[in-house]
DNA sequence: TGTAGTATTGTAATGTTATTACATATTCAT
DNA sequence: ATGAATATGTAATAACATTACAATACTACA
């Protein structure tokens, strides 16, 4: 899969190969994937952007399903857990695991993301840390410091809305990027 | 200065430092260092912590200047802008731009922040991205993305937290470890 | 199977962070 | 002085997140 999604692709086959793989990864953690917090995934998946605990709410509540804040708020929680979502924490906004995405079977540890954001589309590129985990590790010991988990966010254009340019951005909500 | 400063390191010196670089930097760039601007700008300057945008509210409100909170947002772009502070994305904080506290007289250009963030006292160490700049372009280059800003955030515990164990990191939000 | 213990979800209220819209006041250049 | 631009004030509300406690649903094991 390409980092950034095509705007046309099979998107009904990224969630069912993340359905699949989440109740995997659940089993073999020992984690209950609930029927709620199957819901909260499946909203989260929707697309490869964010989506804000809020916005679920309104989606369940679209499907007849009403719940709580703090209800989301800790299916979020599990689901970062579990590994199978991220938080994007300069929007506050959550999204779906590429790993998970992809069918991984393995949680995805989270203390070394490297996660690209695009400011037109709002479509989030989440790429392996490769290489960077050791110049973490050199920053922390230049400050005498431990790290347990880091989180690189590079703001930018995608292709897609370079392409296109500012005109087309900010319609640009509807579409998968 | 190191990354962390010490305990019991000259503070008041700091903000004296801070002030006339900051006044000198405004200048320069021709913008206007307000009073109120003066005031919120010091309010983040009291500590090498963050702070939070109704934590500064709260203190000028002690000092007898009662501010809504959007003046303070207004200000706080306002600085972030003109290079002196930047905000911790993962907890809404803000915090001084090293090179303000260390007297720059140059804007801190904020494409590129590498932050270690500890856990135990909520010092924040900023640090220059040397290194990581090429590694970002691969990671954009990879995602045929074009990177804008990038902000690396590195959390785990300082030296001082680490020593002094979990009992006394709690009580550690006084002192500017 | 019953039951105790753990995990999950529900209910209600509230706390925290940030913005919109519009009015007033201050500063700058001429 | 005056108009334009910049900065601040006022009021309301939006957006994000948590606390405290009650009820329900699972799990293990006698």
């Amino acid at each position: 899969m390409a980092i950034f999604p095509h705007a046309d692709h099979d998107h009904q086959h990224c969630l069912e190969t993340l359905m699949v793989a989440a109740a995997q990864l659940c089993d073999h953690q020992g984690l209950r994937l609930t029927q709620l917090r199957r819901a909260v995934l499946a909203a989260v998946a929707g697309s490869h952007k964010t989506i804000g605990a809020y916005q679920i709410i309104d989606e369940l509540a679209a499907s007849g399903k009403k719940v709580a804040p703090i209800s989301v708020y800790r299916c979020l929680e599990f689901l970062q857990t579990a590994g199978l979502i991220h938080k994007l924490s300069s929007t506050n906004g959550y999204f779906i695991c590429r790993s998970a995405f992809e069918g991984s079977k393995k949680p995805c540890g989270d203390d070394l993301l490297v996660l690209l954001v695009c400011q037109g589309c709002g479509a989030i590129g989440e790429m392996d840390g490769e290489g960077l985990s050791p110049l973490v590790r050199r920053f922390a010991d230049k400050g005498e410091f431990v790290d347990q988990h880091s989180q690189l966010e590079i703001s930018g254009l995608c292709r897609s809305c370079r392409k296109n340019g500012p005109a087309d951005r900010k319609s640009a909500g509807a579409q998968p990027c």
